[in-house]
DNA sequence: TTCTTTGTTGACTAAAATAATCAACATAGT
DNA sequence: ACTATGTTGATTATTTTAGTCAACAAAGAA
């Protein structure tokens, strides 16, 4: 039950291009650094998401990856279906006829419901959540640091971590 | 995002035995005949459920394998834990150390949302409650069947449902 | 006791998936 | 032209999956 380096790097990469639209194309090496993953990897992960029209490609110097979506129209769930495929846990909960027991196994059954509750999770979190997510965390980060740097010169308003 | 081969059978396997538990040891074999899993796939599965202390098997004729806890003391997420390891979709959920970019990886945030998502249904799931979903599906196959066998003479009183 | 039934363990293997790397090529700016 | 960039396909090493097989151990039955 694991997610493949495909998912994850390929929302990393959206990520990462989410947090710089606006700014042109992004170059899939300004990506691959930022993200520690190595560009030829980047390059295959990009088929699909171009084929699920998600981002779109500019070839050439100045060239890059765009999102062609909105963040906030970009749902988790349309990420990892294209670069994982089903997240279904077992084939058989989509496709009951590759096996003749379906109908009367209940172990499926549950399978089924294991996928409901992975689907919710996915389909009612956004790439927009992300980079809000993101957002945040650097910003408490920042305050953090600076905290510590002027000794704690001032913690009363700090708020976030809880 | 799939669950191997070993959670699927192993989860049927208990099943299997929980169906026929006070029948005394269950063997092997009969659980890969009814379940139409080979006996020596089965040999390998049943090593981990016996060192989670969820049944013990008996050696020599007569002998076999017997569920040690009551059905309904056996959640899915410990047999999953057991024949799977965790169900975390990433280790890092588990293992921020393993990733130096943990802290501040708000992707990793939501691989943990989802792997609460799925311990909620494998924590709310017992063998017992697979064990009723079965003879359920079971009582209403042979009430359709009958029913249709007989014509539909006399459906008032099936029960045995719920 | 001896035979048979059953589980136990470890070695082994075929096939598939994973996680890439590399190179040849296409295209668009400069 | 030259350079920066994406595109595609071939190739590969490693790991995981999904088993099989055989030798062995133990317990009941004859």
């Amino acid at each position: 039950m694991k997610l493949s380096t495909k998912g994850r790097y390929g929302t990393r990469m959206l990520l990462d291009l989410a947090l710089h639209s606006g700014e042109g194309p992004v170059p899939l090496k300004d990506i691959a650094r930022r993200q520690e993953i190595s560009q030829s990897y980047l390059e295959h992960l990009i088929t699909p998401l171009m084929a699920g029209g998600l981002v779109r490609s500019t070839r050439g110097a100045r060239g890059g990856v765009s999102l062609l979506k909105h963040p906030r129209d970009i749902k988790l769930s349309e990420v990892i279906q294209l670069l994982e495929g089903s997240i279904a846990p077992v084939d058989c909960v989509n496709h009951p006829k590759i096996c003749h027991r379906s109908q009367l196994c209940v172990t499926r059954d549950v399978w089924g419901e294991m996928k409901k509750a992975i689907n919710g999770v996915l389909e009612t979190t956004t790439l927009q959540d992300l980079v809000k997510w993101q957002k945040q965390k650097e910003a408490a980060r920042r305050g953090s640091e600076s905290l510590h740097l002027r000794e704690a010169a001032s913690l009363s308003n700090e708020g976030g971590d809880q």
